[in-house]
DNA sequence: CTGATGACGGTGC
DNA sequence: GGCACCGCCATCA
């Protein structure tokens, strides 16, 4: 593993940062994006989440900055999304958004090879 | 390379 | 708190 030319890609590091979020958090795009390099590419966060789906991700953790859920066009999407953080520990209110400053992942707490 | 799209973010009303 | 507009970046056709 080491190297060289795998986690150079923008998808895998929206993958490698998506994997490493503890149980029980949850991310942002934006914060993702931050940490892959790219601050401001939430949107982009976006399209490597939606593709990482079926790819064994934590994508449930990855939400918007709002504390809300997206889903995209689907309707189970968000909604099963919402079990899984449940299931975790995250509680939504009445709104349907989840509280940030509390389940607010402040990230990996140490440097990524890639910064 | 250009254009269009998208699971976003922030600001303004 | 909700809705609307613009801007950001990465991927696909």
């Amino acid at each position: 593993m080491t190297s060289d030319k795998e986690e150079t890609s923008f998808k895998l590091r929206v993958y490698a940062i998506t994997r490493m979020i503890p149980r029980g958090k949850v991310a942002t795009y934006g914060q993702v994006a931050t940490l892959a390099g790219s601050a401001g590419a939430a949107r982009a966060c976006g399209h490597v989440l939606r593709h990482s789906a079926g790819e064994g991700l934590p994508w449930q953790r990855v939400i918007n900055a709002q504390g809300r859920i997206s889903g995209g066009g689907d309707v189970h999407r968000p909604l099963l999304q919402r079990q899984l953080l449940e299931a975790e520990g995250v509680v939504f209110r009445r709104s349907g958004s989840c509280d940030m400053k509390v389940y607010g992942w402040e990230g990996p707490c140490q440097r990524l090879k890639w910064e």
